[in-house]
DNA sequence: AATGAATGAGGTTTCATTCAT
DNA sequence: TATGAATGAAACCTCATTCAT
């Protein structure tokens, strides 16, 4: 899906068997990478768990990626490829726009709840103030496809007569992000600073139809 | 105002000028270790930076908080601690429940842009699945008032028939704390996915007033 | 019993209930340097561990002793005393001088398995090939009074015709020495490489009867 | 001879002249360990000193060894391996039990002289109750030989009616480890109890020469 | 393409010791 | 007499990285 093959250095197109078998220990070792980074962040991930992780070898990491902060950026760039990727996925039903608002909540939600490693990797990149998300030129040019569609779905839903006229997109934007990003990446202080278990079945459940609630409650007409 | 004056090993009550400069040294070190951690988190942090920022030398660090480990948890006891006291001194108008509603809201969210600090540091608690904060005891008794207040809020904004009957304090809570502290969190990756500057005054001023607009919407009878 | 009262700085001679509690507190470090250094060697033993385990604070081993080296001299000094002053305890029936012989193996056995300490600092001290040891005026002129005793033994049993004529007061010395210091000092490896537990009551029973005959058959007539 | 050629993890059986040259380093190392913990003691050594004295850098040592204990064990299992070694090559002439036995004496006594480093660090071993040698598989299977070779050549002066028939090996086993060892172990500190300079080529002679004689003393039917 | 060996800088922590009341 | 505060040197160990097959 993704086109983010990778610039680095080595990795000819040539087909051979060995090519083929370099490929893998690449992914392999940038699947690992991203499993590491997102447990212990970019300072406290150690090169040598992350080419164990692989069942490769240290070295490898710097034959395909240079060091250790350009397998970061290769790992920010293959997991903000994944949510781009996976929003365009997203197949929407413009006819109702209440159901495809519903979609769009739902989609991010899920996401996020899936695809933890995202979550912290983004969180660790923030610390930094995204100073990695700065040195690459790919990064630079992403941006998020959802908020076309969210405009997409307002502009129907308003045809429709169903939702305000006065809707700011980047507003409703960063409304539904907040709700649904906010619970996944602060379940753990959340707990200590609310005295309950965020993580129930029952919990997430009434906070997804909540987030729903909110959304809905601040662009009907 | 705060009630944690941190029973670590050394220190005692005494007031003699000796006890007073070292209390004195304790906080600076302290001080200095909230603003590295929150900088560079638990693993990027290091001890001789922070010990250099206070002025003192890395053996102090050990004398009065034993390691890295018990030093961040001082921190993060010292700055949930700071929230909590903060919140204390909000004085609502019960009177007036919209007013009172937008205070809160308003309060959140100034606290988290002037304590970045503080949401750093929750950021690699979090990251960390709170491994730091489950190992205080104090912490594990630490429970945010604001969710008192607000049903005191609500219930009034209900009494006056202002507000929904069936509003969940938690579900509240979490939304206006979504809205206001993800903002903050994730300013530098959303400028990413959204092409945008979030940090000008007038973007600000714009998700202020919008985040007020969103919790009116959803609370109002 | 023993003339060792340290000729370190402090300590008067005066009387008074502050000198009798000065003198307290450094006996309380002495002794709990002797067990500190027996279980970890002069490297291996920590001030602090010693202060702890006086009940006191590393500032008064300085006070007292100068420094880790000088208390280390000290208690060398100590244990190598209360050695001599044992020594000098037993009275030896020069009537029977088969008995007299065992008795001074018997002591020396004794001494050496109820003073693990003096057996432990001794090793650490050959380590170092007594470099402490020749750190001290006062070990300088020590010599232990068991040859003297020894000596009149063998005479003793000459004249009555039951020991050889040629014994060598020294060798005799080291014969018992070796065969009773040596159970205590390397009970532990000796484990390793005997496959059995020298340390039941039925071995050392066993060692001890062994070591008396083996004497008894070097010297006998 | 050794079987102990050290599984550490590094070091493949592969025959590369790389890995002859890592064989050579790894060994380098353990050398100037057997040294440096012989001189100073297991808390004492310090590892820079170590990979000094190694021509290599610290880094290596964790490279092979892991850590400092573990070298030590490494160590440990080295120098027990070098005395079983030895052993094994004592050829005894059963043909005269007399010999055989002053053979084993001589042996025992001259290896001891030889391998200072050996007894230095069966001290440090003791000093620790053997906390380390608790910790190698390998040494736990270890034991010496010459108790076997004893029996032997005591079974052979039995026959010849040479020997008493009622020795105990073990008895006889740790009689002339004593008499060989302390001498050894603690001749700094004899010669403060003593007056004497124990290392004397001539007192040497005589001690050696005693030492057989109180064996024999002891065993002659 | 892959990997074992090597390295140096620097990280956290410990230690003996001195300062200042 | 006693003790808390402070210190700098050095200890063990880790880390990212490069070398040499």
């Amino acid at each position: 899906m993704s086109q983010l093959d990778s610039p680095s250095a080595p990795t000819q197109r040539n087909n051979s068997k060995q090519a083929q078998k370099a490929r893998e220990t690449r992914q392999r070792i940038l699947q690992a990478a991203v499993q590491v980074f997102s447990e212990e962040g970019f300072a406290g991930a150690r090169i040598d768990r992350i080419s164990r992780a692989a069942n490769s070898n240290d070295r490898m990491i710097y034959y395909y990626f240079g060091n250790k902060e350009q397998l970061f950026i290769a790992v920010l760039e293959s997991v903000y490829q994944g949510f781009l990727d996976a929003e365009q996925q997203l197949q929407l039903n413009l006819d109702d726009p209440w159901q495809a608002l519903e979609q769009i909540i739902t989609f991010t939600f899920d996401y996020y709840l899936e695809h933890r490693e995202f979550v912290a990797i983004l969180g660790d990149e923030n610390l930094h103030q995204a100073k990695h998300s700065r040195q690459s030129e790919h990064i630079q040019q992403i941006s998020s496809g959802i908020q076309s569609q969210l405009a997409r779905v307002v502009a129907a839903g308003q045809q429709q007569g169903l939702l305000r006229a006065d809707i700011d997109i980047s507003m409703l934007y960063l409304t539904i992000s907040s709700l649904t990003y906010f619970y996944c990446s602060n379940q753990y202080t959340l707990s200590v600073f609310m005295n309950q278990d965020l993580n129930s079945d029952s919990f997430r459940q009434q906070w997804r139809a909540n987030a729903i609630e909110v959304v809905r409650d601040t662009v009907k007409a």
